[in-house]
DNA sequence: TGTACATCAGTGAACGCGCGTTCACTGATGTAC
DNA sequence: TGTACATCAGTGAACGCGCGTTCACTGATGTAC
Protein backbone atom coordinates (compact mmCIF):
# COMPACT_ATOMS: atom_id res chain seq x y z
CA UNK A 1 0.00 0.00 0.00
CA UNK A 2 2.52 2.82 1.33
CA UNK A 3 4.82 3.81 -1.32
CA UNK A 4 8.82 2.65 -1.72
CA UNK A 5 11.65 5.12 -1.16
CA UNK A 6 12.00 4.61 -5.24
CA UNK A 7 8.22 4.93 -6.00
CA UNK A 8 8.17 8.17 -4.24
CA UNK A 9 10.97 9.63 -5.60
CA UNK A 10 9.67 8.58 -9.29
CA UNK A 11 6.20 10.70 -8.50
CA UNK A 12 8.07 13.38 -7.39
CA UNK A 13 10.23 13.70 -10.01
CA UNK A 14 7.26 12.75 -12.72
CA UNK A 15 5.64 16.28 -11.31
CA UNK A 16 8.57 18.31 -11.72
CA UNK A 17 9.27 17.12 -15.06
CA UNK A 18 5.15 18.66 -15.53
CA UNK A 19 6.29 21.97 -13.34
CA UNK A 20 9.18 22.50 -15.47
CA UNK A 21 6.91 21.66 -18.77
CA UNK A 22 4.58 24.47 -17.93
CA UNK A 23 7.25 26.83 -17.09
CA UNK A 24 8.93 26.17 -20.67
CA UNK A 25 5.73 26.61 -22.32
CA UNK A 26 5.53 29.95 -20.83
CA UNK A 27 8.65 30.76 -21.97
CA UNK A 28 9.35 29.33 -25.32
CA UNK A 29 5.49 28.63 -26.17
CA UNK A 30 4.50 24.71 -27.35
CA UNK A 31 6.39 24.56 -30.56
CA UNK A 32 9.37 25.58 -28.73
CA UNK A 33 8.57 22.70 -25.78
CA UNK A 34 12.28 20.65 -25.43
CA UNK A 35 13.27 17.19 -23.99
CA UNK A 36 16.81 18.73 -23.58
CA UNK A 37 15.96 21.63 -21.88
CA UNK A 38 13.22 20.08 -19.37
CA UNK A 39 16.35 17.43 -19.12
CA UNK A 40 18.36 20.66 -18.29
CA UNK A 41 16.23 22.31 -15.82
CA UNK A 42 15.34 18.85 -13.78
CA UNK A 43 19.29 18.58 -13.39
CA UNK A 44 20.06 15.51 -15.43
CA UNK A 45 21.53 13.79 -18.81
CA UNK A 46 18.76 14.46 -21.70
CA UNK A 47 18.29 10.51 -22.03
CA UNK A 48 17.23 10.40 -18.49
CA UNK A 49 14.27 11.96 -18.93
CA UNK A 50 13.01 8.83 -21.25
CA UNK A 51 13.07 6.70 -18.46
CA UNK A 52 9.41 8.75 -17.74
CA UNK A 53 8.22 9.89 -20.77
CA UNK A 54 8.06 8.33 -23.78
CA UNK A 55 8.77 11.25 -26.04
CA UNK A 56 8.31 14.88 -26.59
CA UNK A 57 4.94 14.12 -27.85
CA UNK A 58 3.44 12.55 -24.92
CA UNK A 59 4.68 15.12 -22.77
CA UNK A 60 2.61 17.44 -24.84
CA UNK A 61 -0.41 15.42 -24.06
CA UNK A 62 0.29 15.10 -20.12
CA UNK A 63 0.86 19.02 -20.41
CA UNK A 64 -2.77 19.40 -22.52
CA UNK A 65 -4.64 16.59 -20.00
CA UNK A 66 -2.79 18.74 -16.80
CA UNK A 67 -3.88 21.97 -18.57
CA UNK A 68 -7.73 21.02 -19.41
CA UNK A 69 -7.87 19.89 -16.21
CA UNK A 70 -6.27 22.45 -14.25
CA UNK A 71 -9.00 25.03 -15.67
CA UNK A 72 -11.70 22.17 -15.24
CA UNK A 73 -10.89 22.76 -11.29
CA UNK A 74 -10.84 26.11 -11.80
CA UNK A 75 -14.11 26.89 -13.31
CA UNK A 76 -15.80 24.06 -11.12
CA UNK A 77 -14.77 25.63 -7.79
CA UNK A 78 -15.62 29.33 -8.99
CA UNK A 79 -19.05 27.85 -10.04
CA UNK A 80 -19.77 25.86 -6.86
CA UNK A 81 -19.00 28.97 -4.37
CA UNK A 82 -22.20 30.06 -5.80
CA UNK A 83 -25.56 29.60 -4.16
CA UNK A 84 -27.17 26.56 -5.49
CA UNK A 85 -29.98 28.86 -6.79
CA UNK A 86 -28.50 31.82 -8.25
CA UNK A 87 -27.87 30.52 -11.67
CA UNK A 88 -27.38 34.16 -12.81
CA UNK A 89 -24.16 34.09 -10.56
CA UNK A 90 -23.00 30.83 -11.64
CA UNK A 91 -23.16 32.04 -15.30
CA UNK A 92 -21.00 35.09 -14.41
CA UNK A 93 -18.74 32.84 -12.29
CA UNK A 94 -18.49 30.32 -15.07
CA UNK A 95 -17.29 33.18 -17.55
CA UNK A 96 -15.10 34.71 -15.17
CA UNK A 97 -12.90 32.06 -14.33
CA UNK A 98 -12.01 30.75 -17.57
CA UNK A 99 -10.88 34.61 -17.97
CA UNK A 100 -8.96 34.80 -14.95
CA UNK A 101 -7.32 31.00 -15.60
CA UNK A 102 -6.46 32.13 -18.97
CA UNK A 103 -4.90 35.37 -18.19
CA UNK A 104 -3.04 33.47 -14.99
CA UNK A 105 -1.96 30.80 -17.46
CA UNK A 106 -1.46 32.12 -20.77
CA UNK A 107 0.52 29.68 -22.56
CA UNK A 108 -0.99 26.55 -20.98
CA UNK A 109 -4.08 28.27 -22.13
CA UNK A 110 -2.08 28.66 -25.78
CA UNK A 111 -1.79 25.03 -25.87
CA UNK A 112 -5.43 24.46 -25.57
CA UNK A 113 -6.97 27.04 -27.28
CA UNK A 114 -4.34 28.76 -29.35
CA UNK A 115 -3.15 27.67 -32.94
CA UNK A 116 -2.67 23.70 -32.67
CA UNK A 117 1.11 22.66 -32.44
CA UNK A 118 2.68 21.47 -36.06
CA UNK A 119 3.49 17.89 -36.18
CA UNK A 120 1.71 17.47 -32.58
CA UNK A 121 -1.87 15.59 -32.23
CA UNK A 122 -3.49 15.67 -29.15
CA UNK A 123 -4.58 11.52 -28.94
CA UNK A 124 -8.32 11.65 -28.39
CA UNK A 125 -8.52 9.16 -26.23
CA UNK A 126 -6.63 11.03 -23.39
CA UNK A 127 -7.96 14.33 -24.09
CA UNK A 128 -11.50 14.52 -24.98
CA UNK A 129 -13.06 14.27 -21.57
CA UNK A 130 -11.46 16.42 -19.54
CA UNK A 131 -11.57 19.00 -22.79
CA UNK A 132 -15.55 19.01 -22.35
CA UNK A 133 -15.34 19.51 -18.75
CA UNK A 134 -15.94 23.67 -19.07
CA UNK A 135 -18.68 23.21 -21.44
CA UNK A 136 -20.14 20.02 -19.94
CA UNK A 137 -20.66 22.52 -16.73
CA UNK A 138 -21.78 25.62 -18.53
CA UNK A 139 -24.68 22.74 -19.91
CA UNK A 140 -25.47 21.80 -16.50
CA UNK A 141 -25.84 25.41 -14.97
CA UNK A 142 -28.22 26.18 -17.96
CA UNK A 143 -30.13 22.47 -17.52
CA UNK A 144 -30.96 23.61 -13.79
CA UNK A 145 -31.77 26.78 -14.44
CA UNK A 146 -34.49 25.95 -16.90
CA UNK A 147 -35.43 23.00 -14.58
CA UNK A 148 -35.86 25.86 -12.08
CA UNK A 149 -37.67 27.59 -14.16
CA UNK A 150 -35.61 30.40 -14.09
CA UNK A 151 -34.43 30.74 -17.86
CA UNK A 152 -37.24 32.98 -19.67
CA UNK A 153 -35.59 33.20 -23.16
CA UNK A 154 -38.68 33.03 -26.03
CA UNK A 155 -38.82 29.83 -27.56
CA UNK A 156 -37.91 29.32 -30.76
CA UNK A 157 -37.58 27.16 -33.80
CA UNK A 158 -34.43 25.57 -34.05
CA UNK A 159 -32.31 24.45 -37.18
CA UNK A 160 -33.22 21.30 -38.06
CA UNK A 161 -30.06 20.02 -38.89
CA UNK A 162 -28.95 21.25 -35.09
CA UNK A 163 -31.77 19.49 -33.72
CA UNK A 164 -30.11 15.94 -34.20
CA UNK A 165 -26.95 16.89 -32.54
CA UNK A 166 -28.51 18.34 -29.81
CA UNK A 167 -30.93 15.15 -29.19
CA UNK A 168 -27.67 13.13 -29.15
CA UNK A 169 -26.26 15.39 -26.41
CA UNK A 170 -29.88 15.49 -24.43
CA UNK A 171 -29.60 11.77 -24.66
CA UNK A 172 -25.76 11.44 -23.54
CA UNK A 173 -26.28 13.70 -20.48
CA UNK A 174 -29.95 12.98 -19.87
CA UNK A 175 -31.24 16.44 -19.80
CA UNK A 176 -34.39 18.33 -21.10
CA UNK A 177 -33.63 21.39 -22.05
CA UNK A 178 -35.10 22.77 -25.87
CA UNK A 179 -32.77 23.36 -28.60
CA UNK A 180 -32.89 27.23 -28.45
CA UNK A 181 -30.87 26.64 -24.78
CA UNK A 182 -28.49 24.43 -26.77
CA UNK A 183 -28.22 26.74 -29.54
CA UNK A 184 -27.73 29.67 -27.33
CA UNK A 185 -25.24 27.99 -24.98
CA UNK A 186 -22.90 27.13 -27.73
CA UNK A 187 -23.04 30.83 -28.85
CA UNK A 188 -22.34 31.66 -24.80
CA UNK A 189 -19.31 29.05 -25.27
CA UNK A 190 -17.68 29.97 -28.30
CA UNK A 191 -18.21 33.89 -27.50
CA UNK A 192 -16.65 33.63 -23.96
CA UNK A 193 -13.45 31.87 -25.62
CA UNK A 194 -13.36 34.21 -28.33
CA UNK A 195 -13.51 37.37 -25.58
CA UNK A 196 -10.84 35.51 -23.74
CA UNK A 197 -8.82 34.62 -26.93
CA UNK A 198 -8.53 38.38 -27.92
CA UNK A 199 -7.95 39.33 -24.72
CA UNK A 200 -4.93 36.85 -23.74
CA UNK A 201 -3.47 36.93 -27.38
CA UNK A 202 -3.39 40.78 -27.12
CA UNK A 203 -6.23 41.22 -30.37
CA UNK A 204 -7.60 44.01 -28.88
CA UNK A 205 -4.80 46.52 -29.86
CA UNK A 206 -3.26 48.16 -26.54
CA UNK A 207 -4.93 51.44 -26.36
CA UNK A 208 -8.44 51.16 -27.28
CA UNK A 209 -9.91 49.47 -24.24
CA UNK A 210 -9.01 50.57 -20.86
CA UNK A 211 -10.80 48.66 -18.85
CA UNK A 212 -10.72 44.93 -19.80
CA UNK A 213 -12.29 43.46 -17.17
CA UNK A 214 -15.41 46.19 -18.15
CA UNK A 215 -15.41 44.95 -21.58
CA UNK A 216 -16.01 41.03 -20.64
CA UNK A 217 -18.73 42.10 -17.83
CA UNK A 218 -20.27 43.74 -20.78
CA UNK A 219 -20.10 40.44 -22.69
CA UNK A 220 -21.43 38.60 -20.34
CA UNK A 221 -24.08 40.73 -19.35
CA UNK A 222 -25.55 40.40 -22.91
CA UNK A 223 -24.67 36.47 -23.12
CA UNK A 224 -27.11 36.39 -20.01
CA UNK A 225 -29.49 38.32 -21.68
CA UNK A 226 -29.29 36.11 -24.83
CA UNK A 227 -29.62 32.85 -23.02
CA UNK A 228 -32.53 34.36 -20.68
CA UNK A 229 -31.32 34.35 -17.74
CA UNK A 230 -32.65 37.03 -15.62
CA UNK B 1 8.78 54.45 -64.60
CA UNK B 2 9.13 51.33 -66.17
CA UNK B 3 11.10 48.64 -64.60
CA UNK B 4 14.53 47.52 -65.65
CA UNK B 5 14.85 43.53 -65.46
CA UNK B 6 16.32 43.67 -62.78
CA UNK B 7 13.71 45.43 -60.76
CA UNK B 8 11.37 43.14 -62.21
CA UNK B 9 13.48 39.65 -61.21
CA UNK B 10 13.74 41.63 -57.66
CA UNK B 11 9.85 42.38 -57.27
CA UNK B 12 9.20 38.82 -58.45
CA UNK B 13 11.51 36.89 -56.45
CA UNK B 14 10.25 38.80 -52.98
CA UNK B 15 6.33 37.09 -53.92
CA UNK B 16 7.89 33.95 -54.50
CA UNK B 17 9.15 34.70 -50.95
CA UNK B 18 5.74 35.25 -49.52
CA UNK B 19 4.11 32.36 -51.23
CA UNK B 20 6.60 29.92 -50.36
CA UNK B 21 6.52 31.34 -46.73
CA UNK B 22 2.60 30.87 -46.83
CA UNK B 23 3.19 27.22 -47.79
CA UNK B 24 5.56 26.71 -45.08
CA UNK B 25 3.43 28.13 -42.45
CA UNK B 26 0.32 25.65 -43.54
CA UNK B 27 3.02 22.94 -43.50
CA UNK B 28 4.97 23.68 -40.06
CA UNK B 29 2.95 26.23 -38.34
CA UNK B 30 4.32 30.29 -37.59
CA UNK B 31 7.03 28.77 -35.09
CA UNK B 32 8.54 26.06 -37.70
CA UNK B 33 8.77 29.21 -40.58
CA UNK B 34 12.30 28.80 -41.30
CA UNK B 35 14.67 31.08 -43.95
CA UNK B 36 16.75 28.35 -44.53
CA UNK B 37 13.50 26.40 -45.90
CA UNK B 38 12.11 29.40 -47.77
CA UNK B 39 15.83 29.22 -49.51
CA UNK B 40 15.49 25.67 -50.21
CA UNK B 41 12.22 25.98 -51.79
CA UNK B 42 13.39 29.28 -53.52
CA UNK B 43 16.53 27.23 -55.59
CA UNK B 44 18.61 29.34 -53.79
CA UNK B 45 21.63 28.83 -51.31
CA UNK B 46 20.02 30.41 -47.89
CA UNK B 47 22.12 33.44 -47.68
CA UNK B 48 20.82 34.71 -50.94
CA UNK B 49 17.32 34.89 -48.85
CA UNK B 50 19.04 38.02 -47.03
CA UNK B 51 19.08 39.66 -49.99
CA UNK B 52 15.36 39.90 -50.01
CA UNK B 53 14.78 39.84 -46.12
CA UNK B 54 16.53 41.28 -43.61
CA UNK B 55 15.70 38.63 -40.88
CA UNK B 56 12.71 35.49 -40.00
CA UNK B 57 11.08 38.12 -38.25
CA UNK B 58 10.63 40.51 -41.27
CA UNK B 59 9.95 37.63 -42.95
CA UNK B 60 6.91 36.98 -40.30
CA UNK B 61 6.02 40.43 -40.26
CA UNK B 62 5.14 40.57 -43.84
CA UNK B 63 3.03 37.39 -43.58
CA UNK B 64 1.53 38.63 -41.05
CA UNK B 65 0.42 41.75 -42.91
CA UNK B 66 0.10 39.96 -45.94
CA UNK B 67 -2.64 37.45 -44.05
CA UNK B 68 -4.18 40.67 -42.77
CA UNK B 69 -4.70 41.96 -46.12
CA UNK B 70 -5.55 38.93 -47.40
CA UNK B 71 -8.43 38.46 -45.17
CA UNK B 72 -9.20 42.46 -44.64
CA UNK B 73 -9.63 41.97 -49.29
CA UNK B 74 -11.88 38.98 -48.67
CA UNK B 75 -14.07 40.21 -46.31
CA UNK B 76 -14.62 43.81 -48.15
CA UNK B 77 -15.05 42.00 -51.71
CA UNK B 78 -18.05 38.95 -49.85
CA UNK B 79 -19.83 42.76 -47.95
CA UNK B 80 -19.36 45.08 -51.29
CA UNK B 81 -21.59 41.96 -53.04
CA UNK B 82 -24.43 42.94 -50.81
CA UNK B 83 -27.04 45.67 -52.06
CA UNK B 84 -25.92 48.73 -49.69
CA UNK B 85 -28.99 49.08 -47.76
CA UNK B 86 -29.45 44.78 -47.02
CA UNK B 87 -27.58 45.35 -43.74
CA UNK B 88 -28.37 42.16 -42.16
CA UNK B 89 -27.53 40.20 -45.40
CA UNK B 90 -24.05 42.09 -45.14
CA UNK B 91 -23.61 41.50 -41.52
CA UNK B 92 -23.74 38.10 -42.60
CA UNK B 93 -21.62 38.25 -45.14
CA UNK B 94 -19.27 39.55 -42.88
CA UNK B 95 -19.14 36.81 -40.57
CA UNK B 96 -19.27 34.34 -43.50
CA UNK B 97 -16.18 35.54 -44.99
CA UNK B 98 -14.49 35.41 -42.18
CA UNK B 99 -15.30 32.10 -41.85
CA UNK B 100 -14.48 31.09 -45.32
CA UNK B 101 -11.17 32.61 -45.24
CA UNK B 102 -10.26 30.79 -42.04
CA UNK B 103 -11.25 27.55 -43.18
CA UNK B 104 -9.40 27.93 -46.56
CA UNK B 105 -6.23 29.56 -45.08
CA UNK B 106 -5.98 27.62 -41.68
CA UNK B 107 -2.64 28.53 -41.02
CA UNK B 108 -2.21 32.25 -42.01
CA UNK B 109 -5.22 32.49 -40.01
CA UNK B 110 -3.51 30.49 -36.90
CA UNK B 111 -0.53 33.37 -37.47
CA UNK B 112 -3.31 35.94 -37.29
CA UNK B 113 -5.40 35.20 -34.33
CA UNK B 114 -3.67 31.87 -32.63
CA UNK B 115 -1.32 31.64 -29.88
CA UNK B 116 1.00 34.90 -29.89
CA UNK B 117 4.64 33.53 -31.66
CA UNK B 118 7.10 33.20 -28.92
CA UNK B 119 9.83 35.43 -29.30
CA UNK B 120 8.52 37.15 -32.31
CA UNK B 121 6.78 40.24 -31.03
CA UNK B 122 4.35 42.16 -34.11
CA UNK B 123 5.95 45.88 -35.07
CA UNK B 124 2.08 47.82 -34.37
CA UNK B 125 3.67 50.50 -36.80
CA UNK B 126 3.12 47.65 -39.90
CA UNK B 127 0.55 45.57 -38.32
CA UNK B 128 -2.06 47.64 -36.43
CA UNK B 129 -3.93 49.56 -39.10
CA UNK B 130 -4.36 46.13 -41.81
CA UNK B 131 -5.04 44.08 -38.60
CA UNK B 132 -8.25 46.58 -37.74
CA UNK B 133 -10.05 46.18 -40.80
CA UNK B 134 -12.04 43.35 -40.43
CA UNK B 135 -13.62 44.88 -37.37
CA UNK B 136 -13.80 48.62 -38.40
CA UNK B 137 -15.47 47.17 -41.54
CA UNK B 138 -17.99 45.33 -39.05
CA UNK B 139 -18.53 48.83 -36.96
CA UNK B 140 -19.47 50.79 -40.43
CA UNK B 141 -22.03 48.41 -41.43
CA UNK B 142 -23.76 49.22 -37.78
CA UNK B 143 -22.98 52.98 -38.72
CA UNK B 144 -25.19 52.75 -41.83
CA UNK B 145 -27.65 50.39 -40.60
CA UNK B 146 -28.15 52.69 -37.65
CA UNK B 147 -28.28 55.72 -39.37
CA UNK B 148 -30.77 54.19 -41.79
CA UNK B 149 -32.78 53.11 -38.95
CA UNK B 150 -32.69 49.46 -39.49
CA UNK B 151 -31.22 48.93 -36.40
CA UNK B 152 -34.27 48.19 -33.42
CA UNK B 153 -32.07 46.96 -30.67
CA UNK B 154 -33.12 48.64 -27.59
CA UNK B 155 -31.69 50.94 -25.83
CA UNK B 156 -29.54 50.41 -22.77
CA UNK B 157 -27.57 51.90 -20.64
CA UNK B 158 -23.86 51.46 -21.12
CA UNK B 159 -21.47 50.75 -18.46
CA UNK B 160 -19.26 54.11 -17.74
CA UNK B 161 -16.00 52.47 -18.21
CA UNK B 162 -16.86 51.73 -21.78
CA UNK B 163 -18.49 54.58 -22.54
CA UNK B 164 -14.98 56.72 -22.93
CA UNK B 165 -13.33 54.00 -24.90
CA UNK B 166 -16.53 54.65 -27.49
CA UNK B 167 -16.17 57.95 -27.49
CA UNK B 168 -13.12 58.00 -28.18
CA UNK B 169 -13.69 55.64 -31.35
CA UNK B 170 -16.79 57.48 -32.13
CA UNK B 171 -14.57 60.38 -32.60
CA UNK B 172 -12.22 58.88 -34.32
CA UNK B 173 -14.17 56.96 -36.77
CA UNK B 174 -16.66 60.03 -37.31
CA UNK B 175 -19.86 57.32 -36.40
CA UNK B 176 -23.02 58.63 -34.43
CA UNK B 177 -23.61 55.00 -32.83
CA UNK B 178 -24.93 55.00 -29.27
CA UNK B 179 -22.93 52.63 -26.44
CA UNK B 180 -24.96 49.62 -26.75
CA UNK B 181 -24.18 49.51 -30.26
CA UNK B 182 -20.40 49.43 -29.44
CA UNK B 183 -21.05 47.21 -26.82
CA UNK B 184 -23.28 44.49 -29.10
CA UNK B 185 -20.65 44.94 -32.19
CA UNK B 186 -18.07 44.22 -29.49
CA UNK B 187 -19.62 40.90 -28.53
CA UNK B 188 -20.14 40.03 -32.32
CA UNK B 189 -16.64 40.70 -32.54
CA UNK B 190 -15.53 37.89 -30.47
CA UNK B 191 -18.29 35.29 -30.48
CA UNK B 192 -17.16 35.08 -34.03
CA UNK B 193 -13.71 34.90 -33.91
CA UNK B 194 -14.37 32.61 -31.51
CA UNK B 195 -16.56 30.35 -33.64
CA UNK B 196 -14.08 30.40 -36.27
CA UNK B 197 -11.35 29.80 -33.81
CA UNK B 198 -13.38 26.50 -32.46
CA UNK B 199 -14.03 25.41 -36.08
CA UNK B 200 -10.20 25.87 -37.34
CA UNK B 201 -8.46 24.87 -34.16
CA UNK B 202 -10.78 21.86 -34.03
CA UNK B 203 -12.00 22.56 -30.46
CA UNK B 204 -15.45 21.03 -31.32
CA UNK B 205 -14.55 17.31 -30.81
CA UNK B 206 -14.78 15.14 -34.18
CA UNK B 207 -18.61 14.28 -33.78
CA UNK B 208 -20.40 17.00 -31.98
CA UNK B 209 -22.00 18.89 -34.65
CA UNK B 210 -22.74 16.98 -37.89
CA UNK B 211 -23.06 20.13 -39.52
CA UNK B 212 -20.66 23.04 -38.94
CA UNK B 213 -22.47 25.68 -41.92
CA UNK B 214 -25.43 25.37 -39.51
CA UNK B 215 -24.02 25.36 -36.35
CA UNK B 216 -22.39 28.84 -37.49
CA UNK B 217 -25.59 29.98 -39.54
CA UNK B 218 -27.12 30.02 -35.72
CA UNK B 219 -24.58 31.76 -34.04
CA UNK B 220 -24.83 34.71 -36.99
CA UNK B 221 -28.89 34.19 -36.59
CA UNK B 222 -28.76 35.17 -33.02
CA UNK B 223 -26.18 37.77 -33.02
CA UNK B 224 -27.91 39.61 -36.01
CA UNK B 225 -31.00 39.46 -33.24
CA UNK B 226 -28.63 40.74 -30.29
CA UNK B 227 -27.41 43.33 -32.13
CA UNK B 228 -30.86 44.51 -33.38
CA UNK B 229 -30.27 43.51 -37.32
CA UNK B 230 -33.91 42.80 -38.58
C1' DT C 1 28.59 53.12 -79.68
C1' DG C 2 32.20 51.47 -76.56
C1' DT C 3 34.51 51.27 -72.34
C1' DA C 4 35.22 51.59 -67.24
C1' DC C 5 33.13 51.28 -63.12
C1' DA C 6 29.41 50.42 -59.69
C1' DT C 7 25.68 47.76 -58.21
C1' DC C 8 23.70 43.72 -56.79
C1' DA C 9 22.01 38.49 -56.91
C1' DG C 10 23.67 34.55 -55.64
C1' DT C 11 27.63 31.18 -53.86
C1' DG C 12 29.83 28.33 -50.50
C1' DA C 13 32.01 27.85 -46.29
C1' DA C 14 31.84 28.66 -41.67
C1' DC C 15 30.27 30.08 -36.72
C1' DG C 16 27.91 28.22 -32.84
C1' DC C 17 23.81 26.64 -31.54
C1' DG C 18 19.82 23.33 -30.31
C1' DC C 19 17.07 19.31 -31.14
C1' DG C 20 14.99 13.96 -30.44
C1' DT C 21 16.36 9.62 -29.78
C1' DT C 22 19.31 5.29 -29.12
C1' DC C 23 22.61 2.56 -26.76
C1' DA C 24 25.83 0.22 -23.77
C1' DC C 25 27.17 1.25 -19.24
C1' DT C 26 27.43 1.93 -13.86
C1' DG C 27 25.83 1.82 -9.47
C1' DA C 28 22.27 2.18 -6.15
C1' DT C 29 17.79 0.32 -4.51
C1' DG C 30 14.62 -3.44 -3.85
C1' DT C 31 13.30 -8.51 -3.41
C1' DA C 32 13.33 -13.62 -2.95
C1' DC C 33 15.23 -17.30 -0.70
C1' DT D 1 19.61 -11.81 9.11
C1' DG D 2 22.54 -12.41 5.01
C1' DT D 3 23.35 -13.19 0.29
C1' DA D 4 22.39 -13.41 -4.78
C1' DC D 5 19.97 -11.54 -8.22
C1' DA D 6 16.78 -8.33 -10.63
C1' DT D 7 15.18 -3.86 -11.31
C1' DC D 8 15.72 0.68 -12.47
C1' DA D 9 17.59 5.85 -12.38
C1' DG D 10 20.88 8.13 -14.35
C1' DT D 11 25.41 8.65 -17.39
C1' DG D 12 27.92 9.95 -21.45
C1' DA D 13 28.78 9.42 -26.10
C1' DA D 14 26.99 9.26 -30.42
C1' DC D 15 23.67 9.47 -34.66
C1' DG D 16 21.97 12.73 -37.93
C1' DC D 17 19.43 16.52 -38.24
C1' DG D 18 18.03 21.65 -38.72
C1' DC D 19 18.52 26.42 -37.54
C1' DG D 20 19.89 32.00 -38.14
C1' DT D 21 23.34 34.72 -39.51
C1' DT D 22 27.98 36.50 -41.29
C1' DC D 23 31.49 36.91 -44.65
C1' DA D 24 34.57 37.13 -48.56
C1' DC D 25 33.81 35.88 -53.18
C1' DT D 26 32.23 35.63 -58.35
C1' DG D 27 29.96 37.04 -62.18
C1' DA D 28 26.16 39.12 -64.42
C1' DT D 29 23.44 43.42 -65.04
C1' DG D 30 23.10 48.36 -65.18
C1' DT D 31 25.01 53.22 -65.75
C1' DA D 32 27.97 57.29 -66.68
C1' DC D 33 31.02 59.21 -69.70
Amino acid sequence: MSQTPRERARTQTMSEILTIGRHHLELHGAAGLSLRAVARDLGVVSSAVYRYVKSRDELLTLLVVDGYNALGDAVDAAVGAVPQNDFSEQFRAWGGAIRQWALAEPARYGLLFGSPVPGYDAPAEQTTQPGTRVVVLLIQILQRAYESKALTAPVKEGSPPLAADFELIRADMEMSVPDHVFASGALVWVSVFGAVNFEVFGQYGTSTFSDPIALFESHMKLLEELVGLR
